[in-house]
DNA sequence: CGGGAAAGTTGTCATCGTCAACATTCTCGG
DNA sequence: CCGAGAATGTTGACGATGACAACTTTCCCG
């Protein structure tokens, strides 16, 4: 203890997490394509091999951003069913919040999606198995488990070629100007979904239909 | 003419689609990060500097590869909405032979839209349009021109999103498997679909409910 | 306190994208 | 028929990159 901050020790400290944060910032910026580790490196003030101390290669560094990614898009799908019951607003939501995810994390999001990764680590596929679940399960909550596979694939394809559609920039600024305004058409276009889904719950819709 | 075909003559004669076909096989191959331009000139038989007298980077080989990609997209869902007269029945059919070409053209599909290919060529973006403008037009058809934008962006999410998954491989194999698997697989998710565009259709369903 | 493990560094190599300079072939006007 | 300029290909070079090996510094625990 008592290190001299003036002079920069010989370990980084948080490398990792640094070298994530600086890739996902250059991804930003130059897109994936142009994406060198070596630029990641010298913005984290490091070596040009101090990177493979900590990820074995390139990919596996996109792969630990797409985990990344994949875990808060769980957390965020529940964070956005917290406190909801009815098994309907419950994917609603998650579909919202996927779409607001997208929009927020455009990077991640790209990574997530690029496949081309190469195998995916256990860690990246066990956070997108997971965000997969959530999705599956509460349309089993929905539909029962027998559809669910099927509901499930259809209802997360709205999501996501809306999302597709934002970050590729061929939505009217009205509707892609802010994450809010994407949320709004997520809410709405999903609102529009009327298959098994929607079946189970129109016959009990009046009786949920007070909040617009 | 009279052309000696034992010595390779130092024109190529067709560098330009050799390049493509080159680019998209090596991508099919290995992945879209490890195509190199030189690999490819490597395969079509030429020197690593030759394509850039067809592209003007590696960037415009790829986007060259995308507008090949929509103006396909394009050809097979005019080609699968050729006969049917009803809108709705053609913009189903549009959305099922999307899922199809995204399984039969996955390289294609996947550079159409990896995004960051930087800013797309003029001959790109026309392609692209042209794919949206059908995709638009057909969803006017169906619910008038002031509600198209809104239902084609709809519309178009459940193919997408459904290509995604299957080129993601996320899907089981018995929906995934072939392209007829993955054909039928669309027109069930796109037969669950009753918005704006389906509710149109449903005071006529009878009327048309004669296949299946 | 001492030795191995962890974390970083320097050096190196093959490969890549790109450009410049040069060579070959095609084509079209005279 | 020919000859010059435009296309098309080739060779060579440069800087940057991903990846590996060998070496150094620091950390940590027995």
């Amino acid at each position: 203890m008592a290190r001299r901050r003036a002079q920069k020790p010989y370990h980084h400290g948080d490398l990792r997490s640094a070298l994530l944060d600086a890739a996902v910032a250059l991804i930003g910026e130059h897109g994936l394509a142009q994406l060198s580790l070596r630029e990641c490196a010298r913005r984290a003030g490091v070596s040009h091999a101090a990177p493979y101390r900590h990820f074995a290669d390139k990919a596996t560094l996109l792969l630990a951003i797409a985990a990344e990614g994949f875990s808060r898009l769980t957390a965020a799908g529940l964070a956005a069913m917290e406190g909801l019951t009815h098994p309907r607003d419950r994917i609603d939501a998650y579909g919202v919040a996927y779409v607001r995810f997208a929009f927020e994390h455009p990077v991640h999001f790209r990574v997530m999606f690029t496949g081309e990764l190469g195998e995916p680590t256990m860690e990246a596929q066990r956070c997108a198995d997971a965000a997969f679940d959530l999705l599956i399960d509460s349309a089993a909550a929905v539909v029962g488990a027998d559809a669910a596979t099927l509901a499930g694939v259809a209802f997360w394809s709205i999501p996501h070629g809306l999302a597709m559609l934002i970050l590729d920039g061929r939505l009217p600024p009205e509707h892609a100007g802010s994450a809010d305004a994407a949320a709004a058409l997520a809410r709405a276009v999903i609102g529009m979904w009327r298959g098994p889904l929607g079946r189970v719950d129109d016959e009990e819709a009046k009786a949920t239909a007070r909040d617009t």
